[in-house]
RNA sequence: GCCGAAGUGGCGGAACUGGCAGACGCACCGGACUCAAAAUCCGGCGGGGCUCACCCCUCGUGUGGGUUCGACUCCCACCUUCGGCACCA
């Protein structure tokens, strides 16, 4: 008997695919009579080529594959490609250090990534494969931004940003990670800069009202998503600076404590700040405070433990609701970027004004009566009462329950023209320019005379043209390349000069699954009718880290896109699965943790069919899991006992010996109704419910059965034929998972391309028992178990139960007061 | 502080809708094969107790309560771990 070698099998069957490109698919000749049911889209979410994959993404494309593989034998078109997420900072801060060029650096890392894909039997379609750094692919992705700009849905302003020192660039408020830079933890400052935004705020509401067209998303990443949009109603209400003819706004989501405002507040950054305190004796103060928070860094000043600070201004400002006169200040607890950047502050019933009020001597005014700390006033109050209760102290509304009031007062100022209801978000635009080399340039041009240009869209790609040096200064390296900066103006054909930022890689992979339904259109960024046709994506899977990242982004472009008429769908990903992530020695993998486990290293070891099946097998795909390495040696030997028993069952009953099956004999019989049970079940964990490592402890289970089973039925006609029967099971049902071995147990056992060959379909008939064992219970606690004929009715049931001896010892001298009868489960005798 | 997920043998985990807790695998122990070892095949493997190899009893799913004939599963409170948000008005 040949010995299981993984080393050949695996490369004979991945050249066979290679060359037949077996995972290949076309796409239909006509996109729009084509059928859709039978359609589906499984994609993982493209590597970043940096170097070699890691564990995570050999169980996210593991995983994506056995869900292909397993759709693709159940007779769907199965559309499964891949890409590389290709621009970035990684690949250039590796070309500063080594001098080696940006784009050969990714050639060399997506060709080994390709390689180490093909390596591990991924089934995809490649050719469709595509890099977001090819001149044909960001041509594209230049062509929206200006779609994006036309529609006023790409501006550039200048802003408090986001800057990393070290990454020496700026980045979206999404990459900022506890006050510091996603990528290198280095604390985030904020700089005045102007950058490119994309106004994904104008799509809050969508964002979030559009959940409802997904079909399966975590729970978990809709409310990330959900916290980070942030959305909060309320009231936007004016105050009238007192003596200056100036409105001011705020928005507050408590209305309803509008007469217990006792200050304003204004942020520092607040524009109206200087107006306002003009011409008085408190300018000076006020300059030195606004000078004083603009140096305090973005983490600094979130800290909801600092003490309050602030400075009077010498205004006041008028309370539209009792014509009151509160004094206003400037404080840093106030954000300009949300809201309207003013407060009124109610220190009564908010915690953070009710600080302020103590520590600068203003009164605070109870509004909102409630129970137990909600009694009381001002002055005795020691925290803030935030809870409902009715209002006092409020004019007309005095008596009414706080919800409900808010909404009169609300309408009130309406009707006075001195407020509104108003919605307010946390979410901020994306900025999406980038001041590094190795991404894709933002295709506009600045002229003196017309402004901001975008490049025509017949001039695209605007290429990234080569520099020297690729060291981050503040601004792109290719600024520095005159050729490249230096332009006519696409509008008056005057002296222009060009864009030198560069695009956040996320934007490039907004939309990269689009770009797969038709990867070498060079007239479009894709056919419609093609896209309809492949898109949404079936199913989606990815690490949770890009809950509020990528996730968003895509989703949002997907919803431009829709709107400028170019896709028919809203949201691009209808289900979506997130993996857990694998740990090592207690951690998560990480290179300067040094618990990194090489995946190549155990793919020479044991095979990719035993890294794959291992790495489901640890357990729920969705869970994190800890990696042992003992573990991944039970996989082998497992795969090793699959071709052991394969072998000898083809060795001993033939190629073609008996092709049916017959079930006469008790081993038998158990044997086949194993193998549809198993069937059922893993057809069931893999289409339901990706419980992948119970799909593969059932298919362990039927192994271990036959072999406890095999020299009774190698010994009679009918036992062989069971034998191949359950060789044939076990194989096909292992191939998701371990597609090399199976695929050439399969063919030594006569049959052609395992890939083609149907997913087994379970017959119920053997699904059913005969008979089962029932458990006696007395009081709910077991005392015997008895076997019966499936076909028992209750009563036969209650005759079992009564007449088993050790129930009897149980309810001998008591009285059964309660008998409850599942049938096919149990009996359960209650006794006094 | 708020929101969410998870706590089961020595370990990873199973038990899907309340019904035999611990499937499957790892580790460990024993047996077979062998001159021997490895590999392989077979068996055992939560704790405690007993008239201790057979059988039987009892406790046991983070902690404390509750609902129920019956709870790993449902409800309440708490503890621990992980994740998200957090001076967002």
């Amino acid at each position: 008997m040949d010995k299981y070698n993984p080393a050949d099998i695996e490369a004979k069957w991945q050249q066979v695919w290679q060359e037949e490109g077996s995972f290949d698919v076309p796409n239909p000749e006509d996109p729009a009579a084509a059928d859709r049911s039978s359609k589906s889209y499984v994609l993982e979410m493209l590597p970043y080529p940096s170097g070699t994959l890691h564990m995570g993404h050999v169980k996210n494309y593991t995983m994506g594959d056995v869900i292909a593989r397993f759709r693709s034998r159940n007779g769907f078109s199965v559309f499964h490609p891949m890409g590389y997420d290709a621009f970035g900072l990684n690949t250039e801060n590796v070309a500063i250090k080594t001098g080696i060029h940006p784009a050969e650096l990714t050639r060399q890392n997506t060709g080994n990534i390709n390689k180490q894909l093909h390596r591990l039997g991924v089934s995809i379609d490649w050719s469709r494969e595509l890099a977001t750094c090819d001149p044909e692919y960001y041509k594209w992705t230049q062509y929206f931004f200006i779609r994006f700009f036309e529609r006023g849905l790409a501006y550039r302003k200048e802003a408090p940003v986001n800057w990393c020192p070290s990454c020496a660039t700026v980045l979206a408020n999404e990459q900022v990670v506890q006050g510091g830079c996603e990528r290198c933890s280095t604390t985030v400052e904020q700089r005045n800069l102007a950058q490119w935004f994309f106004k994904i705020t104008d799509y809050a509401e969508r964002l979030l009202g559009d959940f409802s067209l997904l079909e399966s998303w975590p729970e978990r990443v809709i409310t990330m998503q959900r916290n980070w949009i942030g959305r909060s109603e309320g009231a936007e209400v004016v105050f009238r600076v007192e003596e200056l003819d100036l409105d001011i706004p705020v928005f507050t989501t408590r209305p309803d404590t509008l007469f217990g405002a006792t200050f304003f507040l204004l942020a520092p950054e607040h524009e109206l700040v200087g107006v306002i305190t003009e011409g008085l004796d408190e300018a000076e103060a006020v300059a030195d405070y606004v000078a004083q928070a603009r140096q305090q860094s973005m983490v600094d000043r979130a800290m909801a433990e600092r003490e309050k600070t602030g400075v009077f201004t010498g205004r006041y400002a008028t309370n539209p609701v009792n014509g009151e006169r509160i004094p206003i200040y400037v404080s840093d607890y106030v954000l300009m970027e949300y809201g309207t950047g003013a407060i009124m502050a109610v220190p009564a019933h908010d915690q953070r004004d009710f600080e302020f009020a103590r520590k600068f001597g203003i009164e605070v005014r109870v509004v909102v009566s409630g129970e137990g700390a909600g009694q009381g006033d001002g002055e005795s109050l020691e925290q803030a009462f935030e809870e409902d209760g009715v209002l006092v102290d409020s004019g007309r509304f005095d008596g009414k329950g706080n919800r409900a009031a808010g909404e009169e007062i609300t309408a009130w100022l309406e009707s006075e023209g001195k407020g509104k209801a108003a919605v307010s978000y946390r979410l901020r635009d994306w900025l999406l320019s980038r001041q590094r080399y190795w991404g894709a340039p933002i295709p506009m041009v600045y002229c003196d005379k017309c402004g901001i240009v975008p490049v025509p869209l017949e001039e695209l790609p605007v290429l990234l043209p080569d520099v020297d040096d690729y060291a981050p200064r503040g601004q792109s390296p290719i600024a520095t390349n005159e050729d490249f900066v230096n332009t006519a103006c696409p509008q008056c054909g005057g002296p222009g000069r060009r864009e030198t930022d560069t695009m956040d890689t996320f934007v490039d992979s907004s939309w990269y699954f689009l770009r797969y339904c038709d990867p070498h259109n060079d007239d479009a960024p894709f056919d419609k009718g093609v896209a309809e046709y492949w898109m949404p994506v079936d199913q989606y899977i990815g690490g949770v880290e890009h809950a509020v990242l990528h996730l968003m982004y895509a989703r949002f472009f997907t919803k431009v896109l829709y709107d400028l008429g170019l896709v028919g769908f809203q949201e691009p990903f209808r289900n979506l699965f997130t993996q857990g992530m694998i740990h090592y020695r207690g951690a998560k993998m990480s290179k300067s943790k040094g618990n990194v486990i090489n995946p190549d290293d155990h793919v020479e070891r044991y095979g990719a069919d035993t890294l794959r099946l291992y790495i489901l097998f640890m357990g729920p795909p969705e869970l994190d899991v800890e990696w042992q390495d003992q573990g991944i040696e039970g996989t082998f030997r497992f795969l090793g006992r699959v071709w052991r028993l394969a072998m000898e069952i083809i060795e001993k009953v033939g190629e073609n010996n008996v092709t049916g099956y017959a079930h006469e004999g008790e081993a038998a019989q158990a044997l086949v109704r194993k193998c549809h049970q198993t069937i059922a079940k893993v057809t069931n964990d893999v289409a339901e419910r990706f419980r992948f490592n119970t799909a593969i402890s059932a298919i362990m289970e039927l192994v271990n059965d036959a072999y406890l089973a095999k020299d009774e039925l190698f010994a009679s006609k009918e036992g062989r034929g069971v034998l191949r029967f359950t060789a044939e099971t076990v194989v096909k049902l292992l191939d998701p998972f371990a597609p090399h071995v199976c695929a050439e147990l399969w063919q030594r056992l006569g049959n052609d391309r395992l890939w083609l060959e149907p997913w087994p379909k379970a017959d119920e008939q053997f699904l059913e028992e005969e008979s089962y064992e029932l458990v006696l219970q007395v009081n709910g606690k077991l005392r015997d178990r008895v076997r019966v004929p499936a076909s028992a009715s209750k009563e036969d049931l209650l005759a079992v139960a009564s007449g088993s001896d050790k129930v009897a010892r149980y309810t001998e001298g008591k009285e059964v007061v309660k008998e409850i009868v599942v049938p096919g489960k149990l009996v359960n005798l209650v006794v006094k």
